[in-house]
DNA sequence: TATTGTTATACTCTATAACTATA
DNA sequence: TATAGTTATAGAGTATAACAATA
């Protein structure tokens, strides 16, 4: 299941565990041998698990990154977490937006540039950040369980592969 | 740059390749150390590569994923095809219509069952998959030479995260 | 009654372009 | 003229629910 409805409420007449023909499996040999195919299936797995870990306070994936990276970088720009992030600027206003409706991150505007906005946790987002921090712990152990070798080995073959070793 | 227009045609006056203030990088420690965010990092990695080698055919990651799955399984049930992808059979209709369209695949009525589509691989289409093969050889190649252990290795520990080793 | 494929709908993620206010 | 943030818009991608044809 890839959300929260699905695995919590899925209506009892649309789909059954097992389809009546065509339930054998297809072969994949070559799918699977795509490095592309296999970190897509692997993120669709630990994305599950992290949703399982933390869907419940309502926090998604990149409103995670971001607060933890305020926790660490107190003051940064919204430019600058875009550009840490890897996405286009206009991505983080709504992702800030929802933290500062919440009240877990407050903007401040630059006392030496009108036009930045400084980002700080308030208290609030600190100690959610914290709680949060330690039910992720727990899905990192949990996918990382799932690994042959170490889960540092495979972190640094990741970052390569991310172009950032 | 995550897509072919932000590479080919951006703006000029949108963006400039060093912001003014706010340049300096952030700490990503704690991120970096995450398994979920490296491996949506190396995904948009890979993935920006896969489109350099075949996006000009105009033929996304999931398209190209169903015409090598119906190659090797010719005659396979739409719904089939969704299980083995793990995405929900209403996501295949869309894929399946562009696929048609372009006289790639061919839905055919199974004979067995009024109820059910066997997808089969035009000539065009085959023809087709052989040469975004070839070029999908070259991409992985390109990525597989990021790595410090062998391909073989990642692709095992990915299955595992994925929970099909 | 159950299943395959489909349609309708909605929500998320993402990027681009253009606007504002400041510099 | 350039930059930070914002707004508006559009296009993927994904899921759920309900429907038609068939079993």
């Amino acid at each position: 299941m890839r959300n929260a409805k699905a695995k919590a409420a899925r209506s009892d007449n649309y789909e059954s565990d097992f389809s009546e023909i065509g339930d054998e499996s297809l072969d994949m040999t070559y799918l699977r041998g795509t490095i592309g195919y296999a970190i897509r299936r692997a993120q669709m797995a630990v994305f599950d698990d992290l949703q399982d870990a933390i869907g419940k306070y309502q926090i998604s994936p990149t409103q995670f990154s971001v607060l933890s990276l305020v926790a660490d970088n107190p003051g940064a720009l919204q430019s600058t977490i875009a550009e840490a992030l890897g996405v286009e600027r206009p991505r983080i206003v709504p992702v800030i937006d929802q933290l500062e409706k919440r009240g877990l991150a407050t903007r401040v505007r630059s006392a030496t540039d009108g036009r930045a906005r400084e980002i700080y946790l308030t208290a609030e987002g600190a100690s959610l950040l914290e709680t949060l921090k330690s039910r992720f712990a727990e899905h990192q152990r949990r996918v990382a369980a799932r690994l042959n070798s170490g889960t540092d080995a495979l972190l640094a073959e990741l970052w390569r592969l991310a172009g950032d070793a």
